[in-house]
DNA sequence: CGGCATCCGGCGGGATACTG
DNA sequence: CAGTATCCCGCCGGATGCCG
């Protein structure tokens, strides 16, 4: 089976429970790889250019350096982050977006989009 | 300090490591309630109109009736998913997408996409 | 059927200290 | 600076059983 992507926004014909499982197996790559807390932060504060370690770090609140470090290095095994060395002293080290990591710009865009309208949401209630 | 979001794709303009923390803000808040394995897969499974809770298991293999049951009650309590409950024997619940949940569809489609395009591009590989 | 209660084991991830 | 190593606690979540 194949859905066409214009489509999926508001299908209507009847699936099979099997079919509904098929197209459920995208989402579960995409979730593999960027769910949980860290993930999407990094990404998003990557978006802007190329950042150094510690800035990465000072950028998101509450993460420490052994998660940080875990997670740049799960980005980079799937090609979404690339890792810079430079021999200076100390050592300096930047992380950038691969191309392929920029693709997941309209991603995170849209995440920022529904949590600012959420925000608004949840203040206006006040 | 306020972003347009027209201008987030590709921000030049220099901000403060301040400022970049105020950015996180709302992908931190919409990432409270959405990440982790399954809340987007159930969100998912319930785009195509209302469910049963047996269904929904069924369509997300790998998840247990009792994380199905609490994932649920989060989203009900974000007002993302409504539950309605028919009294027959035995007992008949069915959940679905509230219209704020239904504002989701534009993340969930994103996600979907590159998640389409991640497998071709593992599975060109070989 | 759609849950909740209980038990319990594994590991995610924080805190701290250390290194090239 | 950019990490690694170690310790260790908490809780996530599976398995099972029960209930309206």
């Amino acid at each position: 089976m194949e859905v066409k992507e214009q489509d999926l926004e508001n299908l209507q014909v009847q699936l099979s429970p099997e079919e509904y499982v098929q197209m459920l197996l995208p989402l579960k790559d995409a979730l593999d790889i960027l769910s949980g807390k860290w993930k999407l932060q990094i990404i998003f504060s990557l978006k802007f250019g190329r950042k150094r370690f510690k800035e990465i770090q000072r950028a998101i609140p509450g993460i420490s350096p052994k998660m940080l470090s875990k997670e740049l290095k799960e980005l980079e095994i799937n090609e979404l982050a690339q890792r810079f060395v430079y021999d200076t002293k100390p050592i300096t080290v930047e992380y950038e977006l691969t191309d392929y990591g920029q693709s997941l710009k309209p991603v995170v865009t849209e995440l920022y989009k529904w949590g600012a309208a959420h925000r608004k949401r949840i203040i206006g209630r006040g």
